[in-house]
RNA sequence: GGCGACAUAGCCAAGUGGUAAGGCUGAGGUCUGCAAAAUCUCUAUCCCCGGUCCGAUUCCGGGUGUCGCCUCCA
């Protein structure tokens, strides 16, 4: 049973999806104007996880996200960059993508865009004037009526009287209500326009939306998420225009799920306000695994503060998890080769012929406390604490088993690769593990020949206990950036 | 002016009507030739004031503070 909170009610539900074993989610994708920055990506790697938990479950799940390509921004940033709408949102949309596969995001079913969608659009203004809930001026802008829809507001809760419009921003007098939006706005000089009923010209924000959900997901579909910053007008308005146009007030989204914002000195990032990162320039400094997992250690809904050194916190945790990802590939690669049982246990040393039957139970265990955390409305900073629980028992185990501490029987392998799978399974939720940072900053043929014979000459003076030049090599090495681990298994190296 | 969210250790952050997950940092120990990595141990009565209750950090009321929406914004 998974609850959700729901923005509609403020409050979470049971979910309950339109059609038994299907979910279908609507992701508001972005305006094609700018570079995505680390506020944007928010809800798309939140929206990843609840995608990646559902099909876990079992669920088929139809995900579609827009690209809002046309808009007063978009065209506005053409003219500035001395460039069509067009290149400006396909440059866009292209960084989108890098930054996306970067964080392990994994893509929709569909990416619609306003001007491919635009007939849908269209037909669906056209549908909200036959229906009284829109008018035309004079100059050919079409807008939406708020005043003849009485539900209008239920969304964020608020009312039209209660509202004031114009306070920060002049009233366009025209209109018949303050709050009136524009469903179609007329086509001005040297601007993208398309042909309509109402003149040539080009949608408003928001219509987009409600024309793609009908489009690829029906009159009802389960989930429409977003950021908070959403709820009021866009999502405001989607509901408004939809339903009017179905003609049904159950019809639309069912759920609402709109995630908190990422702040920058505790104050909101915005695209208007320049307090913003791009993705692109934060992957320059942090891998996108560890920008994932920094976004899903606080849950949703809470706002998040973006700076280097909670970042630089989140790489040494990850860098916890990872080694006992890397352990556990370790203890299979053993099992398969058949050294795992054999393994150099020794007598004196050994604490217990297994703890591999405990390891088992608590990652069943922590497994079940996982899917607890994730129905719960898909928490998944609580859910991640459960992987580095497991983390602690995994890499204890493998010190263990290092030193000759462990005698491992015949079973106890299969129970080691249950425990992987377990390990796996929470990590493939979260979506970590799928590309994991290369730490070498040079990974040539070449470098890995010259760091072998200098690891190989260090070697040579170790099993001579001549410490001096062990030490002065790995020192040296270090100062250039480079850092030697010597570790059972051999020396590892990697840059700082 | 209207509406809303949040306030938990040095920092980040879950959570519960019966004295509080996890991560980072710090101190000490184990391991190591020494380190590193890993691991173990240690650090909070949950903004303030009332109320309900056998009992509240968790519920209710008030206060203070921070942030957000009401304009484009994920």
């Amino acid at each position: 049973m998974i609850q959700v909170y729901n923005t509609m009610t403020k409050r979470k539900e049971i979910f309950k999806p339109l059609k038994k074993g299907e979910v279908s989610i609507y992701c508001c994708g972005i305006t094609t104007n700018k570079a995505i920055h680390i506020g944007n990506a928010r809800p798309f790697v939140v929206w990843d996880v609840i995608r990646r938990y559902f099909a876990k479950i079992g669920y088929k799940v139809h995900y579609i996200q827009n690209f809002t390509d046309v808009d007063d921004k978009i065209i506005t940033a053409a003219k500035i960059e001395n460039s069509t709408w067009k290149e400006v949102s396909t440059k866009n949309i292209d960084i989108y993508f890098k930054s996306m596969d970067a964080l392990n995001v994994r893509r929709a079913d569909v990416y619609p865009k306003v001007s491919e969608t635009m007939d849908e659009i269209i037909s669906m203004i056209d549908t909200l004037m036959k229906k009284g809930y829109a008018y035309r001026l004079d100059n050919g802008d079409v807008y939406y009526s708020v005043e003849k829809n009485p539900s209008y507001g239920k969304l964020s809760g608020r009312k039209l009287e209660e509202m004031q419009a114009g306070a920060r921003i002049e009233v366009d007098g025209r209109k018949n209500h303050p709050m009136d939006f524009a469903l179609w706005k007329a086509a001005k000089e040297g601007e993208p326009a398309w042909d309509s009923p109402f003149g040539k010209g080009r949608p408003g924000w928001h219509i987009e939306c409600s024309a793609m959900s009908l489009k690829y997901l029906g009159e009802k579909f389960d989930f429409h998420g977003g950021g908070a910053d959403l709820i009021f007008p866009h999502h405001e308005n989607e509901i408004a225009q939809s339903q009017c146009a179905i003609g049904d007030e159950n019809s639309f989204a069912q759920y609402w799920v709109h995630n908190g914002f990422l702040t920058t000195d505790n104050q909101k990032m915005s695209s208007s306000a320049g307090n913003f990162f791009t993705v692109e320039d934060i992957l320059k400094k942090f891998p996108g695994e560890i920008v994932r997992l920094f976004l899903l250690q606080t849950h949703y809904r809470s706002p998040l503060d973006f700076a280097d050194t909670l970042m630089e916190n989140t790489r040494t945790a990850y860098n916890r998890l990872k080694t006992s990802y890397e352990y556990l590939n370790d203890l299979a690669k053993k099992i398969e080769n058949g050294t795992f049982v054999k393994g150099k246990s020794d007598k004196s040393k050994m604490i217990t012929v297994s703890q591999a039957g405990g390891l088992v139970e608590l990652a069943e265990r922590l497994m079940s406390s996982f899917e607890d955390a994730m129905n719960d409305d898909f928490n998944t900073a609580l859910a991640i604490s459960y992987m580095f629980e497991l983390s602690r028992d995994i890499n204890t185990y493998y010190n263990d088993f290092l030193a000759g501490k462990i005698a491992p029987r015949g079973t106890d392998a299969f129970m080691i690769m249950r425990v992987r799978e377990v390990f796996m399974d929470m990590a493939s939720i979260i979506g970590i593990f799928e590309n994991i940072p290369n730490e070498k900053a040079v990974d040539s043929e070449l470098v890995n020949k010259l760091m072998n014979i200098i690891i190989s000459i260090r070697q040579d003076a170790r099993s001579a206990k001549n410490w001096a030049v062990a030490d002065k090599i790995r020192d040296e090495l270090k100062a250039a950036g480079i850092i030697l681990e010597d570790t059972p298994q051999g020396v590892k190296w990697k840059n700082a």
